[in-house]
DNA sequence: TGGTTATATCCGCATAACCGGATATTGTAA
DNA sequence: TTACAATATCCGGTTATGCGGATATAACCA
């Protein structure tokens, strides 16, 4: 069954909603240095651990980081380095902007 | 004033939040193959046209898109091509996982 | 087994996002 | 001006998302 191209939008649509949370962007990055468990991220976070808990499912639904049971803990990865990859790009918009609306301030050279 | 690293992942998820709709990533592929106004839009989505204004909007508000009045028609245009660059990288990972699972569907060579 | 730690899920609530018909706004041309 | 075309905004209703304390589940240890 080939999907059609707006099932595929759809898809990707439900790929972006799972970065667009500043709370699951930042478990990303960590995860993108090195496998973390969930106190590990909590401690990192400052945050809940039912709201870590809850950012991990939704991470974990969407296939963007996997996750093995050692022992008590559960350690998380990032599944994927290219999702790094895309919310670096997308930084790059950002950081440019922000560049450029500082450089209004600036006294010309 | 420099924004600290919970405000910029706060912008990075709006950013994302912004391409988390299926409508909206239509659009964006849309006009990187060429500006066009609200009506064309209208014509190639298939959906109500105050629906697509209102996608619009959030483009625009995203700083996404831009846009010109020329005559009565109002013409948008892709701010950033880094946008479809982030876009078809997350659409790699759709791709790889769709075709992973193809696979186990297919008999063994 | 009983107790403790690590993690996930439940729950009630608050907020945000989406939808599309109806209506307002803006521009153009007769 | 009046009429029409193109676009944006309003409105009310529905659905999705987020929160975090409380509770359930799973694994380990004594």
């Amino acid at each position: 069954m080939i999907p059609s191209r707006s099932e595929i939008n759809q898809l990707h649509a439900q790929l972006c909603s799972a970065l667009s949370d500043p709370i699951r962007i930042t478990i990303l990055y960590a995860l993108a240095e090195q496998p973390l468990n969930v106190s590990q991220l909590t401690e990192h976070l400052q945050a809940p651990q039912s709201t870590v808990s809850r950012h991990l499912g939704i991470l974990r639904a969407s296939g963007l980081v996997t996750f093995i049971r050692l022992g008590r803990q559960v350690q998380y990865t990032l599944a994927d380095q290219r999702t790094i990859e895309a919310l670096d790009t997308l930084r790059g918009i950002l950081h440019d902007r922000a560049s450029r609306h500082a450089s209004l301030l600036e006294p010309p050279q």
